[in-house]
DNA sequence: TTTTATTATCGCAAAATTACGATTAATATT
DNA sequence: AATATTAATCGTAATTTTGCGATAATAAAA
């Protein structure tokens, strides 16, 4: 076991669940906010900032990429990252509509 | 290894990751989903609406108790879960202050 | 009081995550 | 051409997650 049964469940529910699966962890809320604060890419100082091995950082920028929510440009020998406006808008859109649509009920 | 730094993070960050966290996984999507589409608390029912074992739904609700996202009344035979709205308001602030703060850069 | 219904927990197995050092690949610099 | 610099990938180990069946625990119903 220990694979999740995605068949199951719709490509909303797959899909929300991907983003926010990518969201969860401490160091990819870091890296995202260092973005976000920045307002820019961010060309190879990511490992200064946040306090992890290279590889490490490295594989939770890829967990990033992959879901979309970041990409990197090769610039050179440094790579640049920065937030993927569209995914951002997606994320934005479907957890206001997510979070708005519960109304308190007991 | 496998055991994230947790003290190398914010309080902020850690909250974060925790919340989207255990969103991340489209059953625990689907039963959020369920108890905003109601809009009142499920008594019960919740096994019939997700095709997991009852174990393990029991285990993706203790999970989203954990992180405070709904919480479980006993009712009697039955238990009522319910969306906490004190988290609910948390999460929702959290996220939007958060995906709103990125102004398209580049 | 025995039986039934409902939910939580235990124990297990498979897979995924997290982290690191070492290595590789690609580009810049000297 | 040789040597840095930067980032990705590989290999490994510890831990966590996911899922299920079996078993408890609790309360309702008969």
């Amino acid at each position: 076991m220990g694979t999740t049964k995605t068949e199951l469940f719709t490509a909303e529910q797959k899909r929300m669940a991907a983003l926010t699966k990518a969201l969860g962890h401490p160091a990819r809320i870091a890296i995202l906010m260092h973005l976000v604060n920045i307002n820019s890419c961010v060309c190879g100082d990511i490992v200064e900032k946040i306090p992890l091995a290279q590889s490490t950082i490295s594989q939770h920028l890829k967990a990033l990429k992959q879901a979309g929510i970041i990409h990197g440009d090769v610039e050179g020998a440094k790579t640049c990252y920065c937030i993927n406006p569209k995914v951002w808008a997606e994320m934005k859109g479907m957890l206001s509509q997510f979070f708005g649509n519960f109304k308190n009920c007991c």
